[in-house]
DNA sequence: CTGTTAGCGCGTTCAG
DNA sequence: CTGAACGCGCTAACAG
């Protein structure tokens, strides 16, 4: 049987109240020095432990903060990412990334646990039986996300993770997608590249994270006075496009890549000699893709840390806000300038 | 303010214990169908949700599973996997799968939530404030976890996971390193290699699984009646070897693997051609290691799912037991047999 | 079959 | 400066 406060106070021959307002740590309560010393030396000595069950009764809060992935253990829609046992991969390493974020953001921040709901499908009530302060949710990315809808009817505070899709009254963290691909094309472009062309579903997908990959490309294209090309989505056109003078190519993903340099390679075309290719995600293993993958970092642990600091802002009463984590640029060796034109010759 | 049992009571004209018995799903409790079916109807349509703090304190259990993961967020010693960065990511990796399994297999068994305790370094006593039933202590495999002793003593069960190392009150589950070793190597042997090398720190390096590895690398050739050779751990020792007969390489990990197939080809030698060569692992990106590593999968998520099991059959009395998850072989293409042996002819 | 009663263990008044 | 009293919302035992 755990040590009670009540056993603390006989030891400490002082009432319960005395001890629980020693061990609050609040110092608006006027204890003597003396008096609370020797309270603390009897709790120390008995091992005792506050139970949460009935502090958080009382208190009507808890402290811990909730997390939904609805990414966790979800498989990826195969025609989207290939291979559907390397995207499995690639979705744990977020998975990982991300969990890492919030684990060490908590840390920081005294968040005494993360309460993380197993898998996807939960009612919303779920999620208001006072076990949590407040509610993370890591968007799939590759879905919708229903959730944060009914969500935001509730009272619950709520930061989403991983989209910038969000009702008004839900905070939201997401890389910035957009920002990043703009990089990866405008280090191209710096590289002397000009028919540049964007591989992968893009707008057309569907999917949020790419669309603004896409975005971000023809953004950089058109502050440079470029002009943005349509987005290629196989070998056979990408292969097409680099015959017809595109002499470099932004992946909307680290895979899909990998995928564009199997068909160059097939087409026995050369990267970076020939095209220059850079993707998106710095997975891991993109430093064995292509010879050593450019590409730009997805910052999914600093997203998630960032994320529970939005949260626990949240908590004390600021209003909801949407922000980007900035992404970064990785160069390896499959970017490099331009061959001279040959049609200038 | 949340709706309360009272409130549903009143409206459905009951008490609130026949609600709470109602709403309990326990068939124990005698209540007339009609009237269940009113409770049930009112308790909707008001959307109430019960109280989990009140619940918790007066049944003083949860449901809810505490994980502990040492290693989620750390980082790796650098000497023992090479390049930070990519170790990190490794072992984000491996973090993803355990949440991934132990997500999946929380939602199987009905267990309401998961309570992830951030970071390392807590104290004993902050899994003692009942706010989990049972606790899944994911260790470092790369450190101790001195952990598990100090949780030994408490009355709280417990299940380790990645590591056999266990007081006798602690249940774990780990993956079967020596026999996934003794799979490879015996791949190697059937394949009719003779003169195979285990490449990695192993029983000298300290870490548990690597000491299992090469333990069942030393096994299968035992019972192949092969000798086992001296562990190697570095590139100019691997093609001395090599020179003097060996003709395949167990690597204790992927990323070992990638070291030794940089220092084979580094002196001209070929990827199976001259040597076979096979990890431990099936990290993402293996598949693009040596011109696709063959490898064995180590069974991360399946480990953390079990662990989930284990930690309810303790919690519904059963004795701890040590369980170990099979690992299997993945086969692609940096293993063959072997050229006629040039010292024959 | 249903309602009444009595806490679960703690934090916070408010007297003294 | 300290302690007594109260109740957070729910469920288990018992009485009717």
């Amino acid at each position: 049987m755990r040590i009670r406060i009540k056993e603390v106070a006989e030891r400490a021959g002082v009432s319960a109240s005395t001890v629980s307002k020693v061990l609050s740590g609040h110092d608006v309560y006027a204890v003597r020095a003396e008096t609370a010393q020797r309270v603390r030396q009897v709790a120390r000595d008995l091992g005792y432990v506050p139970d949460v069950a009935a502090r958080n009764l009382r208190t009507r809060r808890t402290g811990q903060l909730g997390v939904v992935l609805e990414a966790v253990g979800a498989s990826e829609p195969d025609e989207l990412l290939g291979d559907p046992s390397v995207s499995s991969a690639v979705r744990r390493t977020f998975d990982g990334a991300i969990m890492a974020g919030l684990s060490g953001a908590a840390r920081e921040l005294g968040v005494p646990a993360l309460v993380v709901y197993p898998g996807g499908g939960h009612a919303l009530h779920t999620f208001l039986d006072g076990r949590v302060d407040g509610l993370l949710v890591g968007c799939d990315p590759l879905r919708g996300h229903g959730l944060l809808a009914s969500l935001a009817q509730a009272t619950l505070p709520v930061v989403a993770l991983w989209t910038q899709r969000v009702p008004e009254s839900v905070g939201a963290v997401d890389v910035d997608h957009a920002g990043g691909a703009a990089l990866a094309t405008a280090h191209l472009i710096g590289l002397g590249h000009t028919r540049i062309v964007f591989y992968g579903g893009g707008i057309r997908s569907g999917v949020e994270h790419f669309a603004r990959r896409q975005e971000g490309y023809a953004r950089a294209m058109a502050s440079a006075g470029l002009p943005a090309l349509a987005a290629l989505h196989d070998g056979p056109s990408l292969l097409h496009a680099v015959r017809e003078g595109v002499s470099a190519v932004v992946a909307e993903t680290d895979l899909g890549a990998a995928a564009a340099y199997r068909a160059l390679r097939s087409a026995g075309l050369r990267v970076p000699d020939d095209v220059s290719l850079i993707g998106f995600d710095d997975i891991q293993g993109a430093e064995y893709i292509a010879g050593g993958l450019s590409t730009v970092y997805h910052p999914a642990a600093e997203m998630a840390a960032e994320g529970v600091q939005a949260l626990m802002r949240r908590l004390s009463g600021e209003a909801p806000r949407q922000q980007l984590i900035p992404a970064r640029l990785v160069l390896r060796r499959s970017t490099a300038a331009p061959r001279r034109a040959t049609d200038t010759s």
